[in-house]
DNA sequence: CTAATGACGTAGA
DNA sequence: ATCTACGCCATTA
């Protein structure tokens, strides 16, 4: 089991309509402090892999694309705002209203 | 085996 | 608010 399919489990488990951080994520797959292998793992993402991808933004609540990423520009922003999930004017999202906030939920096997 | 690589976070100026 | 520097490690070729 490579550590990356741990990080995609704990993707998994974002509520439709939620965000979560790359710190949160990594925190939550046992790696605290390790949010670049979360930005890595979400870059290798592939289609066979069913993680929302697309739930997964910076701490300052922006999005971070990938020139080579999955070939698509904005489509992150374009799914989540399908989701309900708003942008400021500045393209960010208020973590303070959409941030995952994991509860007695963490109950994922590996 | 080694080398390259890659969606971040935090602190300080 | 913006910018710089540094930490840091699994996966691939």
């Amino acid at each position: 089991m490579s550590a990356y399919h741990t990080i995609y489990a704990v993707v998994r488990q974002i509520p439709v309509g939620k965000v979560a951080t790359y710190g949160q994520i990594a925190t939550l797959a046992g790696m605290t402090g390790q949010a670049r292998l979360v930005g890595y793992a979400l870059y290798r993402v592939t289609d066979s892999l069913e993680v929302p991808w697309h739930r997964v933004i910076n701490a300052k609540g922006e999005i971070s694309e990938s020139p080579f990423r999955h070939g698509d520009d904005h489509l992150q922003r374009t799914l989540l705002e399908q989701e309900g999930v708003q942008f400021s004017p500045e393209g960010k999202i208020s973590l303070k209203d959409y941030l995952w906030q994991p509860e007695l939920d963490s109950s994922f096997e590996f």
